[in-house]
RNA sequence: GACUCGGUAGCUCAGCAGGAUAGAGCAACGGCCUUCUAAGCCGUCGGUCGGGGGUUCGAAUCCCUUCCGAGUCGCCA
């Protein structure tokens, strides 16, 4: 059975090089694709390329792809086939084409894919900086990390999400050591990371006049590091007090994770990397320091510092160690920004060199920054943005609009906190994930053109149909689907789940928004075009089923970028 | 300096296993609400695809070169 729009150019190209190789004696690769111009027919066929590896006239090419195309099994679906110079234009058959299209959505089957069955992908995002303040970057790491494990669930893999914590390193040393000389618990307690980040200020510029307190922070965090109790307590309660306000900003994404295991879970795991890469007489000593030698292409690995405690790289390979023992991982994601690179490209080096195949499963699944005045957003020079001021902003905006538009809306508020983070998400997630963003708050809380509120508003608009009217998808007059506008949506509809797997490949959310929003398009055309509740029993029924299909997409495409579904707004 | 990524309409971006007149949204301008939510729809305006070479029937897409921006480059994460 063949419906999917991809489906049927991969089965007429199976075909066509089948049938034409055998024709040629040799092999022929056909290319099959959609013109970019309307009015062109569905479905193309560029003959160019054949010409030239068969060398005969193109007109004898033309005429051999033409014959050929009868003999496909797609042919009951194509309704007429013209030939524009050297392209072979094909027209399909609208009615046999929605019919297939709209069964098949109507199956049990439909959106079931399989494709990830038995296989784990386990992905690492989001992870803050403990005692930090919940970044603007990792806002993206976390909206597209999400987004990208519920498209890998949808497509049926198993999916395990890490919050890779930033709990441990010796900035713990400083900010005990300050907390513990100029700190004021009721103040911590009070704002957690507020407090914390201004200790950790502060102790820097004490540090100008007095570096010797450097010294302490290191010797606080070694103590910390071999199990010195009250040290052990207080950093246990910084995790804790940090994580809970990292929690609200979840719960405010409807974000969650399987593990929240950071770096500190790895502490004790690293001996045994170093023994393993010393086993394996990769590690050199190279001016005090060990490292791996990485060869021409890539600086080396800087594996244990001169005073023999271990670095960042050192503790992802023993947390890659552990997920790969504990989830027998077929894949594993890292989303992580840009800048981090090289990095990743020596961690894959490594395993490598250690002699796992595995290598090749390792995926950073990089993203831009974010920007401010085209620079690179810094902690130091003190520049942040609060994601709560953010959320708060898109939210106190869409509440506006709502006043403006619909003021006797109930529940105004949870609504206008729906639209406000979902138009951020969505925001984030439609652009291409390795683009730089400049942070720019204007864009954000944008609710016109190619936004999240357009897609919600596109939904609501169906809602706001089907609510007071009901239908079956059993009786249908398929005729109905063969004008220009609604054949555009079944096209469309028929795309989706090679959308997903194409998302999927490509790691990038914003696949599946783009084509929400070419869907939401398409709907909104057709609804200033066509009366939906009309008198004709079975022409309003057709048209409710229709865009109740639409509906069905675009909720579930917007749940699966984290987006919220609402009913009315 | 080396390496990586990017440069497409005034702005934000699609398109890039080479293919037919380079597409959207925003902004600007002009239409469309006595009919299912106008956060919408329709139209107009807007491009030497950073510059220069090359490969070929054909280049935004591939190669070389050059300019511009960002990021990274052993003891941070």
């Amino acid at each position: 059975m063949i419906f999917m729009i991809d489906k049927l150019k991969l089965q007429i190209r199976e075909d066509l090089e089948k049938s034409l190789s055998a024709k040629y004696n040799q092999p022929i690769n056909v290319v099959v694709e959609e013109p970019k111009t309307s009015g062109l027919g569905d479905i193309s066929i560029p003959v160019f390329s054949i010409v030239k590896t068969v060398r005969k006239q193109l007109n004898e090419v033309v005429e051999d792809v033409i014959n050929a195309l009868e003999y496909s099994s797609a042919f009951n679906l194509i309704k007429a086939v013209t030939r524009v110079g050297g392209f072979i234009n094909i027209t399909l058959d609208r009615l046999g084409f929605s019919k297939a299209v709209i069964k098949e959505n109507q199956s049990a089957s439909f959106g079931q894919l399989d494709i990830g069955e038995n296989k784990t992908i386990v992905i690492d995002y989001s992870s803050p900086n403990i005692a930090k303040p919940f970044s603007v970057g990792h806002l993206r790491s976390t909206i597209i990390g999400h987004a990208i494990g519920n498209i890998l669930e949808k497509l049926g893999y198993n999916v395990v999400r890490i919050n890779h914590l930033g709990d441990f390193g010796t900035q713990f040393g400083k900010i005990i050591y300050s907390y513990l000389n100029f700190g004021d618990k009721a103040k911590v307690d009070k704002n957690p990371i507020e407090e914390l980040v201004k200790l950790y200020v502060e102790f820097h510029e004490i540090a100008k006049e007095k570096p010797e307190i450097e010294d302490k922070a290191r010797e606080i965090f070694k103590e910390l590091e071999q199990g010195n109790p009250e040290y052990q307590k207080l950093w246990s309660h910084f995790r804790e007090v940090s994580l809970s306000e990292y929690m609200k900003v979840y719960e405010m994404l409807n974000v969650r994770f399987d593990s929240y295991d950071g770096e500190a879970f790895y502490n004790d795991k690293m001996q045994a990397v170093v023994e393993e890469l010393t086993e394996k007489s990769l590690l050199v000593k190279d001016e005090g320091a060990m490292i791996v030698d990485l060869g021409e292409d890539m600086p080396p690995a800087l594996i244990q510092k001169t005073d023999g405690s271990t670095l960042y790289i050192t503790r992802d390979l023993a947390a890659l160690f552990y997920r790969k023992k504990t989830y027998d991982f077929d894949e594993v994601l890292y989303v992580v920004g840009n800048e981090q690179k090289l990095h990743f490209e020596q961690l894959k080096s490594v395993v490598k060199k250690m002699g796992y195949d595995f290598y090749e499963n390792i995926h950073h699944i990089n993203f831009g920054l974010v920007l401010q005045d085209g620079k690179k957003m810094s902690t130091r020079k003190g520049k942040i943005v609060k994601l709560e001021d953010v959320l708060m902003e898109a939210t106190n905006l869409s509440l506006e609009y709502i006043n403006e538009k619909n003021p006797d809306l109930a529940n105004k508020a949870v609504i206008a906190q729906k639209i406000g983070v979902s138009a951020i998400i969505f925001n984030d997630l439609k652009n291409y994930r390795t683009n730089d963003v400049e942070f720019n708050l204007e864009d954000m809380v944008n609710f016109v053109g190619q936004t999240g509120p357009y897609l919600q508003y596109t939904s609501v608009r169906i809602s706001s149909v089907l609510e007071e009217n009901s239908f079956n998808c059993e009786n249908i007059d398929y005729h109905l689907f063969t004008s220009d506008h609604s054949f555009e949506l079944i096209k469309t509809i028929a795309q989706y789940q090679e959308i997903l797997i194409k998302a999927k490949s490509e790691y990038s959310p914003s696949v599946l928004a783009k084509y929400l929003l070419s869907l939401a398009s398409y709907f909104n055309s057709f609804y200033a075009k066509e009366k939906i509740v009309v008198d004709d029993v079975l022409e309003r029924n057709t048209k409710l089923c229709l865009i109740s299909i639409i509906r069905n997409i675009l909720d579930e495409g917007m749940n699966l970028l984290g987006m919220q579904v609402i009913r009315k707004m």
